[in-house]
RNA sequence: GGGCGGUUAGCGCAGCGGUAGCGCAUCUCGCUUACACCGAGGGGGCCGGGGGUUCGAAUCCCUCACCGCCCACCA
C-alpha cells in the first residue's frame, strides 16, 4: 500500500477549491476534498450495521500484525453506542461534568475548525468520564436562519424555478423542514467518525418543539421586562437575503472606489459671492436623499455659510447647511459633507441631533424608490453612474479621486449591504450587560487563554442595542400580536383571545423571526430543559466549560453569559476555552470561500480517527492560530510541495490528480503504529495463562474497579524503599486508578531492577503531565509528554531492556510490562480512543470498556529521582559507547571490550544495562593510563572515562580524525567557559550554584581534553 | 487607525534569563526473537532586523519589518 489516495478534481480553479455556493438541492453538502466516495464515506456508522461479526475481529483475538484503523474504529464506535456508554444520567452520588457543544449549522459539514473543536470536547469529556464523573457532552445543531433559508431558496430556484414567495410562507417552511430532515445530520455523522462520545440521546435542535418553547418564554420575559422594544432607525440590510442583520454579522471588504467631489449651489449665493459649496462622497446615488450639508462649526472656511441653504442638484430640494462637530472631520475631503439620514449610520444620528427629515431613496431590493425622482426603479449601482453622469452634464462634478472604501458585506452571502431605515425589534443591552461584565471581572468566568477576557470586556463595555428581528421565514417567529382594531401590541405564546385595550378579537402576528443567535444564546440551559425545572437542569447547570472559537465571542459567548445571568441567575460555565484559528499551510485562515479548507473526514479515512485526533490535539494549547499542512507529490521527481503550489521545485507543473499527504497526521499515524506494535510485543510475552479473560457484561455501565488490586503490588517510595501499601483497594472514594509500581514477590535484585524503578518514576511523571495538561487546556503539553514517554522511554529503553529478562523467565518483568501498558492505554484513551480500547480489550485483565475504567492519577512522591539520575547516567554511557562504535565503524553485532574508569560506586552494580544496550563487556580500571591507552579510543560520559581498545577494530587514521574533532569542540566549549569564569562581574553577580556548576563543567571538560590530547599523541607514534 | 498572535534546522513545532531541542525530511550503518510505518549514529540553526537591560538574552524591554487574526462610522 502506498498510503495515498488520489484526489478528485473539484471546482475549476484549483483542484482543492470548492465552490463558494452553499450545497444545494438533493446533493448532500460537498466535501472540500473529494476522494472517491467509497473512501470518504465516514464509516458505516449510519445505515446498515454489519458490525456484529466485525466487533469480534476488532475486539478479540490476537492483535493484527498491521495496525489498520479502519478495521477497529467503526466496530468499536458501534459497540460503544449499543452499550450506551455515551449516555449520561443524573447521578447524585457523583459530581457532574457537562459541556454543551457549540451547535454547528444544520447546513454545515465538518471543517478543520470543527475537527479541532469537537476533538477537544471529546478528549476532555473522555478524561472526565474516566475520572468517574457523571459526564454529559450534549450535542445538537443550530437552525441557522439565514444560512439555511438561503440553501433551500437556492435549491428551489435551481430545481424547480420557484421562489419562496411562489410557495408561500407555510409551504416554504415545510420545505425547509424536509431539507433539514434529509441533510441536517450530515455534520453529526461526521462528528461520529471522529469518535465523539457525545450523548446522542440528548441531541437537540434549536427549533425542536421544547426548545422553541424556551425561546418564546425568553422573548416574552424580556419583552415584559421592557428590554425588547421596536425602533425605527438605520440598520444593516442585506438586499439579497432581504433582511436586516445585526452589526456583528457584517464583514468588511476593501474595494477600489472613488471619491466624487460635487458642487452644491448655494441659495442666493450670488448675493454674497459664494456660489457653491463642494462636498465629497463615495456614494453619489445617496445624494438624492440628502437633507442637509454639514460642516464643522469651527471651520473658518465655512463660517459664513452656516445656517444658509443649498439647492440640492437634480432634486431641486432646499436643504440647510448645518454645523455638526461630531459628524464632520474638517481634515477630510473639503470639510463639507452631505447628510443622508436614511442611508448612513452617522448621518442618521446627525439627523436625529439636528432634526432633519429622512428620505429613503433606496428600497429593500436595492432599487431606487419613487423618492429618487428621475432615477426611480434603477438598481443602486446603475443609479450611481447615472447620478455622476447627470452631475457632470450639469457642470457640477468637480473631480474624481481614487479612494479605497471599506464596504460592509453580508457575512452569509457576501452581498454589499445597504444601511436602510426600517422598523426592527431591538434588545436593550445596558442592564443585561452589567452582570455579564461583572462575572467575568470577578473571575467567576475564566477565559483561557486569558487574553480573550480583555476582548470580551472591551466589547461588552461599548455594547449597542441588539437588533433581534429578521425578515426571514425560517426561524422562531416573533411572538408579538397586533390587535387588528386598535393596534395594541401583545407578547404571548398564542394569539390572545381578546384585546386587553379594545376588546378586539382579531390579531395579526408579527411576520418577522428572531435572530438565530437569540435562540442559541439560551443553549446551555434550554438544552437541559429550561424553562422546565428538570432534574438535568438542576444537576448539570452551570455547565463545566465552554469550548469555542474566538470569532463568536461576541455573537454567542457574550450573549449566553447575559442570558444565563438573566434567566438562571447564574453563570452558564466557569471556564471559557478559546481554541486556535486553523490556518492553511500558507498561514491563511481556512474558510469556505477561500476554498482552502481540509475536511477532517478525509483525514480520518486516510489515516484513521485516532491519528487525526492526535494530530489535531498536538497543536491545541494556548496558541492563537495553528497551521495545518497538506502536501502533494510531484509525479516526476517524487518531491513533496505545498498543496497549492503550481509547480514543483523540479519545474514540472502539477497535474490535476496527485498523491497527497498531511504530514502532521502521517506523523501521528506512525505513533499509532508504534503503540500497536509495542502492545503486540507486550501481549506476545504475557503468556497463555494470562490470556484475555471473558468480561463481565453486568459491569457495562458501572465504573470499572481500579485495575490494581490491593496486594497485587506494593507502592515503592522514593529511593526504591518499599512503603506501605496504599493500593486502590483501600480507596473506594476515588475511583481513579492509583499508579504504583507493581511488586516483585521477593526482593531479588534483578526483579527490582533499576530500570523498573526508573520506568515507574517516569510513568508517574508522565501521568502528572497528562493530568495537568488536560486540566489547564494544554492538550499539546499532554500529548508531547505522552509521546516522549511511550516512544523514547518505554519502547526504546524499557522494552529493549525487558527482552533479556523475558528470555530469562523473570515473571516480574511481564507484570511490569502489563501494568505499564495498561496505564499508557488509559492515559492515551482520551486522545486515541479506538486504538487504546482495541488493545486494552485484549489485556489479560480488562473490563467492559476502557471508556469507564479509571484514569491514572499520581502524586509526586511516586517519582524516584535516584533511579532517574542513575538511569540517565547509564543511558548516556550507552549512547557514548554506541557513538564511538559508530564512528569507529565497529560492526554492529560485534561484542567489544570497554574499559571504564572513575565510575561512581553506586553505578557499578548496574553495568549489565550498559553491556546489554551497547553490546560490550565492561571492565573497570582505576586509571586509564594504567591500561594500554596507546591503542585505544577514548571518550567520556560525564566524569566517566571510556576506553575502547582498538586492537583489530579500526584503522588509526579514523581514530585520529575523530580525536581531533573532539578536541576542537572541547576547546571551543572551554574557551566559552573561560570567558565567563575570568569575568569578575560574572563571578561576583551570578548565583553561586551557577558559578560552581560552570567550574565543575570546566574541570570535567579539561580532563576530557587532556585525555583526548594524550590519546591523539600516542596514536600518532 | 487600534488590539492580539506569530517570526527558532528544508517543513511543522517545543523551549521563554545560564552559549539551542523534538518529529518529519536528509546522510551513514543495520531486517538484533514488537515495529523497515523500525533501530543505532551523524550532518544541519549568528533563535526576523536594530537598539537596550543584565555578569549572562532565543528567552525581559524598546523599535522596525514581514505574516495572520480581530475590532473601528472617517464622508
Amino acid at each position: 500500500m502506498c498510503g495515498c489516495v488520489s484526489v478528485w478534481v473539484c471546482g475549476t480553479v484549483r483542484w482543492w477549491t470548492v465552490s463558494t455556493r452553499e450545497p444545494v438541492g438533493t446533493t448532500p453538502p460537498s466535501s472540500v476534498l473529494r476522494p472517491p466516495s467509497s473512501v470518504l464515506r465516514p464509516s458505516s456508522l449510519k445505515g446498515e450495521h454489519k458490525m456484529t461479526a466485525n466487533q469480534d475481529i476488532a475486539l478479540s483475538g490476537e492483535l493484527a500484525r498491521q495496525y489498520e484503523p479502519g478495521a477497529i474504529e467503526a466496530a468499536l464506535y458501534e459497540r460503544w453506542m449499543e452499550r450506551g456508554y455515551f449516555h449520561a444520567e443524573v447521578d447524585r452520588d457523583r459530581a457532574p461534568y457537562c459541556i454543551t457543544i457549540p451547535p454547528p449549522n444544520v447546513t454545515g459539514e465538518l471543517h478543520m475548525g470543527h475537527g479541532l473543536c469537537y476533538t477537544i470536547h471529546d478528549v476532555l469529556v473522555r478524561w472526565k468520564r474516566m475520572q468517574g464523573l457523571a459526564t454529559l457532552c450534549l450535542p445538537g445543531t443550530d437552525h441557522a436562519g439565514i444560512a439555511t433559508q438561503n440553501v433551500v431558496e437556492r435549491m428551489l430556484a435551481e430545481k424547480e424555478g420557484l421562489s419562496r414567495h411562489d410557495l408561500g410562507r407555510e409551504a416554504f417552511v415545510q420545505r425547509v423542514w424536509e431539507w433539514k430532515e434529509k441533510y441536517g445530520s450530515t455534520i453529526i455523522e461526521q462528528m461520529k467518525s471522529l469518535g465523539c462520545s457525545f450523548d446522542w440521546e440528548r441531541e437537540r435542535f434549536t427549533m425542536d418543539a421544547a426548545y422553541s418553547e424556551a425561546v418564546l418564554e425568553a422573548f416574552i420575559h424580556l419583552f415584559n421586562e421592557g428590554y425588547i422594544y421596536r425602533g425605527y432607525r438605520v440598520s444593516h440590510w442585506c438586499p439579497r437575503c432581504r433582511t436586516a442583520i445585526s452589526d456583528i454579522e457584517v464583514d468588511d471588504e476593501e474595494q477600489a472606489g472613488s471619491l466624487w467631489y460635487f458642487k452644491y449651489p448655494i441659495e442666493d449665493g450670488y448675493m454674497f459671492g459664494t456660489e457653491h459649496i463642494v462636498i465629497a462622497t463615495t456614494r453619489p446615488e445617496t445624494m438624492l436623499g440628502d437633507t442637509a450639508v454639514a460642516v464643522h462649526p469651527e471651520d473658518p472656511r465655512y463660517q459664513s455659510l452656516i445656517g444658509r441653504h443649498v439647492v440640492l442638484p437634480i432634486m431641486g430640494r432646499r436643504i440647510p447647511i448645518i454645523a455638526d462637530p461630531i459628524l464632520v472631520d474638517p481634515e477630510f475631503g473639503t470639510g463639507a459633507l452631505k447628510v443622508t439620514p436614511a442611508h448612513d449610520f452617522n448621518d442618521f444620528d446627525a439627523g436625529e441631533r439636528n432634526d432633519l427629515p429622512k428620505i429613503t431613496v433606496i428600497g429593500p431590493d436595492a432599487r431606487m424608490t419613487e423618492e429618487a425622482g428621475p432615477f426611480a426603479g434603477m438598481d443602486r449601482m446603475d443609479a450611481r453612474a447615472a447620478v455622476v453622469e447627470r452631475m457632470n452634464n450639469d457642470g457640477l462634478l468637480v473631480k474624481i479621486e481614487d479612494h479605497t472604501i471599506v464596504a460592509p458585506i453580508c457575512d452569509r452571502c457576501k452581498t454589499v449591504l445597504e444601511p436602510l431605515l426600517s422598523e426592527q425589534w431591538y434588545c436593550r443591552m445596558s442592564e443585561l450587560a452589567a452582570p455579564a461584565i461583572g462575572v467575568v471581572r470577578e473571575k467567576q468566568i475564566q477565559f483561557t487563554p486569558d487574553r480573550w477576557e480583555k476582548v470580551y470586556l472591551d466589547w461588552m463595555e461599548r455594547l449597542r442595542d441588539w437588533c433581534i428581528s429578521r425578515q426571514l421565514w425560517w426561524g422562531h417567529r416573533i411572538p408579538i400580536y397586533y390587535c387588528d382594531s386598535c393596534g395594541k401590541v401583545t407578547a404571548a405564546r398564542r394569539p390572545p383571545e381578546r384585546c386587553a385595550a379594545c376588546e378586539g378579537i382579531s390579531f395579526t402576528q408579527d411576520p418577522d423571526v428572531l435572530d438565530t443567535w437569540f435562540s442559541s444564546s439560551l443553549w446551555p440551559f434550554a438544552t437541559l430543559g429550561w424553562p422546565q425545572r428538570t432534574p438535568e437542569l438542576d444537576y448539570f447547570y452551570p455547565t463545566s466549560a465552554l469550548i469555542t472559537a474566538s470569532e463568536i465571542i461576541y455573537l454567542w459567548v457574550a450573549r449566553m453569559i447575559f442570558m444565563g445571568m438573566e434567566f438562571m441567575k447564574d453563570i452558564p460555565y466557569p471556564d471559557v476555552y478559546i481554541y486556535a484559528t486553523v490556518l492553511d499551510a500558507n498561514g491563511e485562515r481556512m474558510s469556505k470561500s477561500k476554498g482552502n479548507g481540509i475536511n477532517p473526514v478525509l483525514l480520518v479515512s486516510q489515516y484513521g480517527a485516532d491519528a487525526t485526533r492526535y494530530a489535531i490535539v498536538t497543536q491545541a494549547g494556548k496558541a492563537q492560530q495553528i497551521r495545518f499542512v497538506l502536501e502533494k507529490q510531484c509525479p516526476e521527481c517524487k518531491d513533496w510541495s505545498l498543496i497549492d503550489a503550481e509547480r514543483c521545485r523540479c519545474g514540472q507543473p502539477f497535474p490535476e490528480e496527485v498523491e497527497w499527504r498531511a504530514p502532521q497526521v502521517a506523523q501521528a499515524r506512525l505513533f499509532c503504529n508504534k503503540i500497536w506494535q509495542a502492545s503486540r510485543f507486550v501481549m506476545m510475552n504475557l503468556g497463555e495463562d494470562e490470556g484475555p479473560r471473558t468480561e463481565d457484561e453486568s459491569q457495562t455501565l458501572r465504573l470499572q474497579a481500579p485495575l490494581l488490586e490491593a496486594g497485587r503490588g506494593r507502592a515503592r517510595g522514593p529511593g526504591g524503599a518499599e512503603t506501605e501499601d496504599e493500593g486502590p483497594g483501600t480507596e473506594d472514594e476515588s475511583q481513579t486508578l492509583r499508579l504504583q509500581a507493581p511488586l516483585p514477590a521477593s526482593g531479588r535484585g534483578r526483579e527490582r531492577g533499576l530500570e523498573d524503578r526508573w520506568i515507574f518514576s517516569r510513568l508517574a511523571n508522565v501521568t502528572q503531565s497528562v493530568n495537568e495538561g488536560l486540566a489547564a487546556y494544554d492538550l499539546d503539553v499532554a500529548t508531547r509528554s505522552l509521546h516522549e514517554f511511550v516512544w523514547s522511554e518505554f519502547c526504546d529503553w524499557y522494552i529493549e531492556l525487558a527482552k533479556r529478562r523475558l528470555s530469562g523467565g523473570d515473571p516480574t518483568i511481564r507484570e511490569n510490562l502489563r501494568v505499564i501498558l495498561d496505564t499508557i492505554l488509559r492515559l492515551l484513551h482520551p486522545f486515541m480512543p479506538f486504538l487504546s480500547e482495541a488493545i486494552w480489550q485484549r489485556l489479560p485483565e480488562h473490563g467492559a470498556t476502557l471508556m469507564l475504567a479509571g484514569f491514572p492519577e499520581v502524586n509526586l512522591e511516586q517519582t524516584d529521582l535516584d533511579s532517574e539520575q542513575k538511569m540517565e547516567q547509564l543511558m548516556d554511557l550507552v549512547v557514548k559507547i554506541r557513538n564511538m562504535r559508530s564512528e569507529l565503524k565497529v560492526a554492529p553485532g560485534l561484542r567489544i571490550p570497554v574499559f571504564l574508569s572513575n565510575v561512581a560506586e553506586n553505578l557499578t552494580g548496574w553495568m549489565e544495562i550498559v553491556e546489554n544496550r551497547a553490546r560490550c563487556n565492561i571492565e573497570f580500571e582505576t586509571n586509564p593510563q594504567e591500561g594500554d591507552s596507546r591503542g585505544s579510543a577514548v571518550s567520556a560520559s560525564g566524569s566517566i572515562a571510556i576506553r575502547i581498545p582498538l586492537e583489530g577494530l579500526v584503522d588509526f587514521e579514523k581514530e585520529r580524525a575523530r580525536l581531533s574533532g573532539e578536541i576542537a569542540s572541547l576547546e571551543k566549549e572551554i574557551e566559552g567557559l573561560d570567558r565567563q569564569l575570568s569575568n569578575d562581574q560574572f563571578l561576583t553577580r551570578a548565583p553561586e550554584n551557577v558559578v560552581s556548576e560552570k567550574r565543575r563543567r570546566r574541570a570535567e571538560l579539561e580532563e576530557r581534553l587532556r585525555m583526548a590530547a594524550e590519546a591523539l599523541q600516542r596514536s600518532g607514534t
